[in-house]
DNA sequence: TATTATTAGTGTAAAAAATACAATTAATTT
DNA sequence: AAATTAATTGTATTTTTTACACTAATAATA
């Protein structure tokens, strides 16, 4: 037995990677390999196969697509306008990865070309992938105002002031490193390490870890409206 | 020109629509009217059609099935493991509506005959369509805690022993008058109207209601890791 | 080896926000 | 007139946020 009468879509999956290389956010982009738009560049996209969820197609996708595998990868948003691809109607469903650049590189698989584009110097991309990147980037903007989700973007062990470069880039701001400091160390998140990054200064600067017990815990924590007192009480 | 070799699949949306009648949560169900599942209770839920996008769908369906239109529809996520409807593949995307039950009474059509369930009384409901109301329920709760959003859960004008008891039904739990005033007010989302509520006291209580210019500067406005002073910097 | 240059690291006082806590007010009902 | 019910309001204390500038550690250089 199946539905009968109804119309059948392509569903496809798109992921966009960004990546934080210590100084300044990009974009992963490969060159696309198909037609319509073959060459041109485009976020790494394919379609829904028969067996696979949508979240094992975005990893199954940006594995075959850079080799990238077990990284922190979200459903973002559909895009479902009727003529969103000229050739055919697809409905593409967004997802988005954070990743530090320098951690990875090694498995980009060179094989597609994949590369790094600093922001602010994006090519013309295919479709409406530029309208998918504005969105994602609102939303990490968004969601890391409340969460401390930047630091999946950090390698194992990051000092302060990456982790400060970091916020400034995604606001394009600068903060006071007195109260940067005050405040990321307040979440409790953080284990100081006995080791220095020497590379990026001649003090050099302490590096820090996830303290993963704490963020599993914190990441689940609401503020504002909720009194912390009440908090302990919701779980019924 | 079309894709070849590719799968299409059935695409559906299915509408959670949460509802606030002063006291309680409630969920809108209807008994689902073709098979499989025929009678079983649903959320409001069908096939996207050829020309429309996602969220046209989610607004047609909820309008052909309950009379609902002009209400706040969010996406919430898709759901796609392969064999969540028995009898064939269909990909789901779930959108979320948050209502005043009362405001929107008289639209409901009694037609489809949609039923308001409290949140500890639903029935069983058909495939994966508990996991979908679970989900929305505590991705309200995590947005609630920063965010407005339950305004829009009121009618034009409420009080705040209405709008406090909303907050306390969504987390289970009771917050002090005077602090939950102040805060509350201290957003400045809201104005005093010079009229009463009689209905559910003796001394009556003053209805406020949402200044809208306000509202849609507020819901930007982002917190916590960026200090405020820096927020209007971030425009570029 | 002394000097210079560079970035890391740190404290405090003032202002703002959050919290805990209970008496008074307005209106209706008896 | 008294009793009942729920709305409304303030203050003292604690916590958090903010603004602000000098010292420390090291490497490069004179």
């Amino acid at each position: 037995m199946k539905y009968t009468n109804q119309t059948r879509f392509l569903v496809a999956v798109d992921c966009i990677v960004f990546g934080f290389d210590g100084t300044e956010y990009k974009l992963l982009l490969i060159q696309r390999g198909f037609a319509p738009e073959k060459e041109k560049w485009s976020l790494m996209g394919g379609f829904l196969l028969p067996e696979e969820s949508m979240g094992d197609a975005a990893a199954r996708i940006l594995k075959q697509l850079t080799g990238l595998q077990d990284i922190y990868l979200e459903e973002m948003q559909a895009f479902s306008k009727p003529d969103r691809d000229p050739m055919e109607r697809v409905i593409a469903m967004a997802y988005v990865a954070l990743i530090d650049i320098k951690k990875y590189q090694q498995q980009i698989n060179d094989d597609f070309h994949a590369r790094w584009f600093p922001m602010k110097e994006l090519p013309k991309l295919i479709f409406d992938h530029q309208e998918m990147v504005d969105t994602a980037l609102n939303k990490l903007r968004y969601k890391a105002a409340f969460h401390p989700i930047l630091f999946e973007l950090l390698p194992e062990k990051f000092t302060l002031p990456q982790l400060q470069t970091m916020y400034e880039g995604l606001y394009n701001t600068k903060f006071d490193k007195r109260n940067f400091t005050r405040k990321v160390l307040s979440t409790k998140l953080l284990k100081k390490e006995k080791e220095k990054e020497k590379l990026s200064s001649k003090k050099g600067a302490f590096y820090y870890s996830l303290d993963q017990e704490q963020y599993k815990q914190t990441i689940l924590t609401i503020q504002n409206f909720i009194p912390l007192t009440d908090i302990t009480d919701t779980k019924d």
